[in-house]
DNA sequence: TATGAATGAGTGTTCATTCAT
DNA sequence: TATGAATGAACACTCATTCAT
């Protein structure tokens, strides 16, 4: 397995990709960019082989390289698309009140999430997994995923003794939950249906991390066959 | 990896790999498996070289062919002991009742589920995520972990209106907040203490998961610094 | 040689030969094919080394692989090269009479199977001496060898007492002694000079096999010297 | 495949080998070389493996070392018996008269010459098929089959016109007829019974290369099932 | 803009041989 | 005399990248 000759300190060689792209250009470029995807997500990143890539765009070896500088050029591009979907998601984040609409806005935001993940959980991975060597590609990862986490924060309700520090332990905790229930609903069959996951995954985080102060629960009306019910 | 990518009917290869191993034999096997721990963890199981591991074992390249068949072998060698801990770990987990000795136990768990992951957390990322291309290690994954949720989920206080669906879920959402948390804790440095994570962590998951049922909080008097109030 | 040494599910291995070949690629794996033949024929197959191909065609290590999945694949490439010329030297052999022209066209033959054999004779050496452990391949084998005996049976005038077992006998000794001359002739110096051991070989198994009915030979006229008397 | 690194010209090394073997020495020696003849059947010489030699004899790796100084020096031991058992075989052909006693001769001797090529087939195939690099080796092969060669050719009837050359591609033609036909018998199947093979390979020859004179065939009285009726 | 061809450093694996016990 | 352990050069094969057309 030939090793990562390029590193994040790539001597600059001659570049002959296209800085404007015409029509045609672009749309070879997304073809390949489309077709990292499932390359990457079957695969992982550092055994991805271009050569896949590059069958699946159906496209030839040495048009990749017209488009990116290398493997690693090509992640870039997808994180770099993942980081800007990324910034939206947090923005798509409002206040999650503590009743049942806040309920209803977290759900509708992991359904989003989800379809997020869906895309981009390769890049996603690499990035918690500190599989990027690249530094300023691991940076940006951080600051994607910590926009996210601080999204979550500061919807977080803060309960009158919450310090900051503890905040920011239940919103870590809040987005490690949430990151791993998208790659087991994505990668591998759970045996859960999406909907009723997603369902249940909301009503519990809305509960556990969401509501200002959980009541006793007393004469519980809800179908317990759909939900979770928080302890 | 050069693939016994040969054809239909090839000569059999004839693992050359000792049987018994005298004290010797039985240290440089161990050795290699001490070795690779590291160079997994730091590389990830493909692009770990077995070059790497010898140059850390401080053993010849031979030599390693003495004792695995080869790099899976090895990975399947460090799976094996992954799954019995894993199974040991399963067991160690008691009954953990609402107060707050259950509490300390839940704690005392999570000490040893932490040092187990540090040692196995190659392996277990790559059964958790499926990188394992053997069916029966992957089933052996499959399985070690499973007996962890087990334990989890038998340890779970059933809440009346529990479906055991619910339960099920509620013990997937614990063995992934747990595991990703032990993952965030051994491979990147998240400013946090190991003591006051796995503290908090033990306060936040107890009282999510296991107390019987959430009181109403009215006076705190715990240290607002060492603990998360959970919500 | 490292065989699939890998294990039960291994990622598929994607082979990336070319399925339809330009020019240069076709004169690429002509010279390749080229190459092989003197290298197979100093080492043998199992002794060959890619390596040497490679530099007796001029061409890089990888591109090999280009064309060829591994050296068994280059093997079977020539292998059925040579059974194309075996299935055609069967049909070269035609009647071969008891007269002086019967005799004359069993030369001829003998010169064209002698050139086959000095360009094929690795292969099928290997197929006489059962080197080849692919099952398809070692049948391809025995299916065109079996022609050449074939047509050399069906030219074998059959005695009056001739059975058909003794028939199919005397047919295998005359590949044996056919084939092993061709090899004698062929890899080392017997001494012997081209011509003269082809017309004596012609002379010899014309009379021993193909003769109608042997004739008490009285008054021999013929050149002692070019010429092996039958017995 | 490591190379044949120990050539015709070794360097002198440290030869462990004791000089004067005692009973259980000659022992093990002894188990060594009976079994490398399975092993160099089945695999032949460039291929077969020290390991196989020495799993097969029951005996360590080390102890390979202490009676042959390596695999070419083992192969020099079985070459040395067969050269030994070669001039032996060439001494038990007197003389091939032409009538029945003198078939009956040949047919003793090639079962002799067969139950020598079942032991030693490994052997003298390496040397008529030139794949000994050492010199000496070589020669020793060439003198040994060549001594066999002898023995057929002055045990040959000389016809009254056949000069010196003549009789010598005879048997030359003989040689490589006989052991061609051992090389089938002793290597795969070829569907005929030993018994039966032999006898009529006996017939076959003995008419073809001893018979003073042949004689028109008129009434054929022989059973035509159980021999080849020569032309 | 696109392509098929070529490259070669890198990596896994084998096996003859040596060595310490 | 015997052994298990260790060695490392040699070899098969991969794949990111470059290039000529």
């Amino acid at each position: 397995m030939p090793v990562n000759r390029s590193s994040s300190t790539n001597t600059p060689r001659p570049d002959r990709r296209r800085v404007r792209l015409r029509p045609q250009g672009e749309a070879t470029r997304s073809k390949l960019l489309e077709a990292a995807v499932p390359v990457l997500a079957r695969r992982g990143y550092h055994a991805a082989r271009v050569d896949d890539v590059v069958r699946v765009a159906g496209v030839s070896h040495g048009t990749f390289y017209l488009y990116f500088a290398n493997k690693e050029d090509l992640f870039r591009a997808l994180a770099r698309q993942c980081a800007d979907e990324a910034a939206a998601l947090a923005g798509a984040l409002g206040p999650v009140p503590a009743g049942a609409e806040g309920q209803a806005a977290l759900r509708e935001w992991l359904v989003v999430f989800f379809a997020f993940y869906r895309r981009h959980g390769v890049v996603i991975r690499a990035w918690t997994e500190n599989q990027v060597a690249d530094r300023d590609l691991a940076r940006l990862g951080v600051t994607s995923f910590g926009r996210v986490a601080d999204a979550l924060r500061s919807a977080l309700t803060e309960g009158p003794h919450a310090t900051p520090r503890q905040v920011e332990l239940r919103a870590a905790a809040l987005v490690a939950l949430v990151e791993r229930f998208a790659y087991l609903l994505t990668s591998r069959d759970l045996g859960f249906d999406d909907e009723v996951l997603i369902e249940n995954l909301a009503t519990f985080v809305h509960r556990g991390f969401f509501a200002a102060a959980p009541q006793r629960r007393r004469h519980s009306t809800r179908r317990p066959e759909a939900n979770i019910s928080c302890p």
